[in-house]
RNA sequence: GGGGGUAUAGCUCAGUUGGUUAGAGCGCCUGAUUGACAUUCAGGAGGUCGAUGGUUCAAGUCCAUCUACUCCCA
């Protein structure tokens, strides 16, 4: 066996073991219905994105999940792949296509454009999953899916068709959300509200019926006065409830155009009147709709002001704003213009402000809600942190029909043929289907495609081979529903949501409603857990234009992807936003590092044995060898061992890591360890303390490695654990009582007391440490102390460990006495620890230190006594509880009486 | 306007059914370097748990109100 180097260099490791474990099929996800299944699907990243900070946490959660499924034996899937990203591809290449060609996506036409754009992908498309790689992600690589695949499309396009059928789909002119950028329309999820700065405009109408009289309007946007076809006032408004009816001017184009009383108006808002531009808001729209009002578009597509704006045709629309407003001004219309700050729906691709436009749409309304919603609040499908359930059902209840048809070319053409020049809205003249008409000549294909996000609802379906209702595949029978989803709260509706609902529709036939039953079949996950999005360490979101995001592959480079995964996952608060800093991840490398040297150590200690398998290291143990903090260890590795089945089941991954910090670096490293020292150089009993070593070593590998996969399978190999294909995702650690009853059964019987023996053990060290310290002698190894034991029990623990003691804590020599004199000293559990060689005290500080905890201690006394002696705690607290205050008040006189007698001395 | 979340040591956070003297990491201070690890070891200082009120024998933990910051929805 090869000698462990003197610092854990991850790099080499890395690599080497990606590579084997790739070659030997680790990763492969096999149907095998004898076993238990667990599959999960990755978040799709987009096809030209590249890694950034947000994918290390997500991914390193679902590379836990799934690399603790390989090894309970489950047959595990992780899935990985691609979603192409409609709006946010196409603008990419139509950018490029821009700036290298001077050319727009029209000049290419159609399927040039395609074509183009399926290259650029293939170029640069899914850098990321190779990236992913780096992380250490156990993707079955094999299995990777693109939302353009061929299978996946012809998903896509089945899901329209069959929502169609089963009349869920429409389409229909309506409000959609415009983006003047991208020239599409967006699904109101797209669309991120924004508190921006404007101004508010008063203007003031006459009145045509009343010359003179004026009305006063306020509004963020006279660029849509031109649209105006009405102004609104509350029908119950005193003020203005003698002009509905009436008409005022419009001051460009100059028209007389009506008054209308509608309830729709906030009488209280502004002067209570508003203008109603049908075209250009959906409020007005709706009061059109009311009224029989013109719908008058005023604006192109790309946002410039159509012919129809009169005096403002052809302006970009912000320049039209200010037009307007001098226009308005120059007529003697204008009031007054004040700052005024409002929110501001801007599309989330493009980061313009969008724009309420009125067009043809494809339509899904949702089916299954009430299921979906069930689903959720009967803990079929559990969300981690629980809170986001309130989010979920308040989307479920107020949720509008999705527009999911998009003005793009890049995406899945929408399945729909038109009979030429015919109604489009009557359905006789509509061809819904995979495949086109048999009379294409006369039919003409709708030129839209579908919303990306109408393509990944289907994700966890289609990636397991779903083509169609009621068929199914070897692989959805086996990993359908999936065991869980890992992803950010910020798509709860775009995906999440979506999701769950595409699984209650379309997994299995139609029916009307569902069941519970039905709703366990069909639902896409079990659980979903929502991880926190990454900030800076100021709180800020990662971003490229602030430049706060580190690059993700450096991090690798620098911690190791261990030492990053574990550090993420070590400063991860459950379902908060994680404040991102280079310091505190470099505390995963530490730990690295210290696994690595703990085992380097394990291996300059001793020759190395069979360490194959559990029983063959077990049975090199002799009962008779062991000592207290064999029993200890062993006891503390069982209970670490259900601990962490706990917190991993419960999705508590900070727990889990925190969990094997402390007892690997606190428990095994800085005490264990250290105490077996003197074991070690005894002939006699160092086998069975190496052996021990072996033991907990193994099992902590074991239950270290979905967290840390390569350093754990190098070592795993290391230190002989394994041989050359026996991978450790093969092995798990079964539970703590499964380690003890393999203990027992090589007549290894743990005693629980020798856990609180050893934990005295360690405070009594500490207390002696600490005195020392105090009195500047810490590195001293000669130190002689005299014990005045608190009881007899203590001093034979104290006897029993003398060796140990004096390595711990650096003695000569400790002798027991019943009284300390006047000499200085310090409390522990086991007793008064006098130092006898206290040369330089400093009397001030050692004084003015008892004082202090003499009135810690004072306190205690106090609370103690107005506990015991309140008649209504004694009657009402649990005996235990009484108990333990009893106990407690005694141990805190003790302690205090003991101080009061240390302070006299050291004072005299 | 509606709904979440958060408020505990200088910083970032634990603290799961209310119950003995509130924890960790980082940072800070003191000390340690010839055989596992300075990506280390030992020790120390430092909080009364945002504010107020309430429930209870007992509140960081439950309830109410308020304040601050933050996110989502309208």
């Amino acid at each position: 066996m090869a000698e462990i180097p003197k610092s854990y260099d991850p790099q080499g490791v890395e690599s080497l073991w990606y590579d084997r474990w790739l070659a030997a099929g680790c990763f492969k996800g096999k149907v095998d219905s004898k076993r238990e299944s667990f599959a999960v699907m990755i978040p799709p990243p987009n096809v030209t994105g590249v890694l950034h900070m947000g994918h290390l946490l997500n991914n390193t959660l679902q590379d836990i999940m799934v690399r603790r499924a390989r090894q309970e034996g489950k047959s595990a899937l992780w899935l990985a792949g691609t979603d192409h990203a409609g709006i946010a591809t196409q603008s990419r290449v139509e950018k490029e296509l821009r700036q290298k060609q001077g050319k727009t996506r029209h000049d290419l036409g159609r399927e040039k454009f395609i074509e183009t754009a399926s290259e650029w992908r293939d170029k640069h498309g899914g850098i990321i999953l190779g990236q992913l790689r780096k992380l250490g992600a156990s993707c079955d690589w094999d299995r990777t899916v693109h939302t353009l695949d061929d299978g996946y499309s012809q998903a896509v396009l089945q899901a329209f068709v069959t929502l169609y059928e089963r009349g869920y789909v429409y389409r229909g002119k309506r409000m959609v959300n415009w983006c003047p950028v991208s020239q599409t329309g967006l699904s109101d999820e797209e669309v991120i509200m924004k508190p921006s700065k404007g101004s508010l405009f008063r203007m003031r109408y006459e009145v045509v019926e009343l010359p003179g009289t004026f009305l006063e309007i306020s509004t963020t946007r006279p660029e849509t006065i031109p649209g105006d076809m009405a102004i609104a006032v509350h029908p119950g408004d005193e003020r203005y409830q003698h002009l509905i009816g009436k008409h005022v001017w419009r001051p460009f184009p100059r028209a007389p155009i009506p008054i209308v009383g509608d309830s729709a108006v906030d009488p209280v808002f502004g002067t209570g009147v508003l203008k109603v531009t049908p075209a250009h808001d959906r409020t007005d729209f709706d009061i059109g709709k009311r009224h029989g009002l013109t719908v008058l578009d005023v604006m192109n597509p790309d946002g410039t002001m159509s012919a129809d704006a009169g005096p403002l045709a052809g302006l970009e629309r912000f320049k039209a704003r200010d037009a307007a407003a001098k226009l308005l001004d120059e007529l003697g219309a204008l009031v007054k213009v004040e700052p005024y700050e409002n929110t501001v729906g801007y599309s989330e691709r493009a980061d313009v402000p969008i724009e309420p436009r009125l067009s043809e749409q494809w339509f899904i309304r949702y089916p299954k809600i009430e299921e979906a919603k069930r689903a959720v609040t009967s803990g079929i499908i559990r969300f981690h942190p629980e809170r986001w359930t309130k989010t979920y059902l308040h989307w479920l209840d107020n949720i509008q029909d999705w527009c999911v048809s998009r003005q793009l070319w890049w995406g899945h053409r929408i399945p729909v043929w038109y009979r030429k020049n015919s109604d489009r809205n009557e359905s006789i003249n509509r061809h819904v289907s995979l495949t086109p008409p048999t009379d294409p000549q006369n039919w003409e294909q709708d030129v839209d495609v579908l919303d990306t996000w109408a393509s990944s609802w289907l994700w966890c379906l289609a990636t397991l081979g779903w083509r169609k209702p009621g068929e199914t595949t070897d692989e959805l029978k086996h990993w359908y529903p999936t065991g869980a989803l890992a992803t950010g709260p910020d798509i709860i509706f775009l995906w999440v949501a979506r999701m769950i609902i595409a699984g209650l529709e379309l997994h299995g036939p139609e029916k009307k409603t569902l069941t519970d039953d039905d709703i366990r079949a069909r639902i896409p996950f079990k659980r979903v857990y929502f991880n926190g999005i990454i900030r800076d360490k100021q709180g800020r979101k990662m971003s490229k234009s602030l430049g706060n995001s580190p690059e993700p592959l450096d991090l690798i480079a620098k911690f190791g992807a261990d030492g990053l995964r574990f550090g993420l996952l070590s400063i991860a608060p459950k379902g908060q936003d994680i404040l991102f800093d280079e310091d505190r991840v470099s505390q995963g490398r530490n730990f690295c590092n210290k696994l690595w040297n703990a085992s380097r150590f394990r291996q300059m200690s001793g020759p190395m044995f069979d360490n194959s398998s559990l029983p063959s290291i077990i049975t090199r143990i002799k009962a008779e060898h062991l000592d207290d903090d064999d029993f200890a260890i062993l006891q503390g590795l069982a209970e670490l061992t259900d601990t962490t089945s706990k917190h991993l089941e419960e999705h508590e991954f900070t727990a889990y890591a925190q969990g094997l910090y402390t007892f690997f670096w606190g428990d095994f490293c800085d005490w264990y360890v250290e105490a077996s020292k003197a074991r070690l150089a005894d002939p006699l009993l160092r086998d069975t303390c190496l052996a021990v070593q072996d033991l907990v070593l193994r099992q902590f590998l074991l239950l270290l490695h979905p967290v840390a996969p390569f350093i754990t399978e190098e070592l795993w190999h290391l230190l002989g654990y394994g041989a050359e294909n026996d991978f450790i995702q093969h092995h798990h650690t079964a539970t703590g009582g499964d380690l003890l009853r393999a203990l027992r059964d090589h007549a290894i019987k743990l005693v629980a007391s020798k856990v609180s023996d050893v934990a005295q053990l360690r405070e009594f060290v500490a207390t002696i440490r600490a005195l020392k310290s105090q009195t500047n002698q810490a590195t001293r190894r000669d130190t002689v102390v005299t014990v005045i034991a608190k009881d007899s029990a203590a001093r034979t623990l104290i006897e029993n460990n003398r060796d140990k003691l004096y390595r711990m804590a650096g003695l000569a020599a400790l002798d027991f006495a019943t009284d300390a004199g006047n000499r200085p000293g310090m409390l522990s559990v086991l007793g008064t620890v006098v130092l006898e060689q206290s040369g330089v005290v400093d009397v001030a500080a050692e004084m003015q230190r008892l004082t202090k905890e003499l009135e810690k201690v004072d306190k205690v006394v106090a609370a103690g006594e107005a506990k015991l002696t309140n008649e209504t705690f004694v009657s009402k607290a649990p005996p235990q509880i009484l108990e333990g205050a009893r106990k407690q008040l005694e141990e805190a006189k003790a302690k205090r009486d003991e101080l009061s007698r240390m302070l006299k001395t050291i004072g005299s």
